[in-house]
DNA sequence: GTACGTTACTTGTAGCGACAACCAAAGCGT
DNA sequence: ACGCTTTGGTTGTCGCTACAAGTAACGTAC
């Protein structure tokens, strides 16, 4: 690795480490809640009738079917969404953002979207702001098709 | 928030996700150990002696300090590294990278490395890397001057 | 219609990190 | 020398996530 590459490298993953940190203690300290239940309350509302398959808001959130499932426990604990059996699917379920979802959503807003402008939105120029959705869009698709690829070449 | 700005943020918190994730994931797999542990043996096998003080390798590993303490003590069950009080401070601990430690690390840092590569640095262009340094340095540093500011004008 | 495999979730367990409380040694003023 | 504060670290508890195992419903082949 030259030095270009360990700058970029080591930054990346101390961002990684960081960023996430920064952004549960805001939002655990403003408004009760994780960052990834604020994201999953997020998604739910732009969804019609506020309401996703497990499957899909799993996908759409990158996570996986277990932590999804526990965190909609927390969720449905604190009625802040709820859960019913998909009517088209018997094994599907349905997750429903509630009113109190929602209003708690709405609450956590601006302090969220102030942080998120403060660390890092604000900080970069509208330039920087692309390389980074460029680079980050790039390295999505890298850890997607994961599992074992390694060898991208025609030739491999 | 405009499209540019939520396809950087959106991006970023992604990879955050994402990343480490992959990362330990391959790390344990292949080398029984965490993304962090194998960070922390690699900044110990720069240091003088191999050794550093706990307060140092905290601030350079971006962590805690009671973090830290409990991965130093799996290190040390596991013999990958020892600690000894400071003999200048008393109330300071010293973490030694053990020849195991060394060994054990050697070993793990091709997959590494290679995972390192196929994820992120192959899959960017120099100017991207570039890009992705200088914007993780700027998030770094609003990251540490974190707290409370939040009020950047002369005037707040 | 029933056996088999797959899909969609849930639950249990174990491990890691955050936070707070704690202890001990230094530094400092008097 | 004596307290007070600060610094350096460890320990305990709690919450969250990963992983594995389990359950239930669907589709399909026979």
């Amino acid at each position: 690795m030259n030095e270009q590459e360990s700058a970029a490298w080591l930054g990346l993953i101390t961002v990684c480490q960081l960023l996430p940190a920064a952004l549960d203690s805001q939002l655990k300290q403003d408004s009760g809640m994780t960052h990834f239940e604020f994201f999953v309350l997020s998604v739910l509302r732009f969804a019609p009738e506020q309401t996703m398959r497990m499957t899909a808001l799993a996908e759409t959130t990158s996570s996986t079917l277990p932590r999804l499932s526990h965190v909609c426990s927390r969720l449905e604990k604190r009625g802040l969404a709820d859960r019913f059996p998909c009517p088209e699917d018997g094994r599907a379920t349905n997750v429903r953002l509630t009113p109190e979802g929602r209003s708690a959503l709405v609450r956590a807003m601006p302090g969220h979207l102030a942080t998120a402008r403060r660390l890092v939105i604000d900080a970069l120029s509208p330039e920087q702001l692309d390389a980074l959705a460029q680079v980050t869009e790039v390295i999505r698709g890298r850890l997607d098709g994961d599992g074992q690829p390694a060898r991208a070449t025609p030739f491999g």
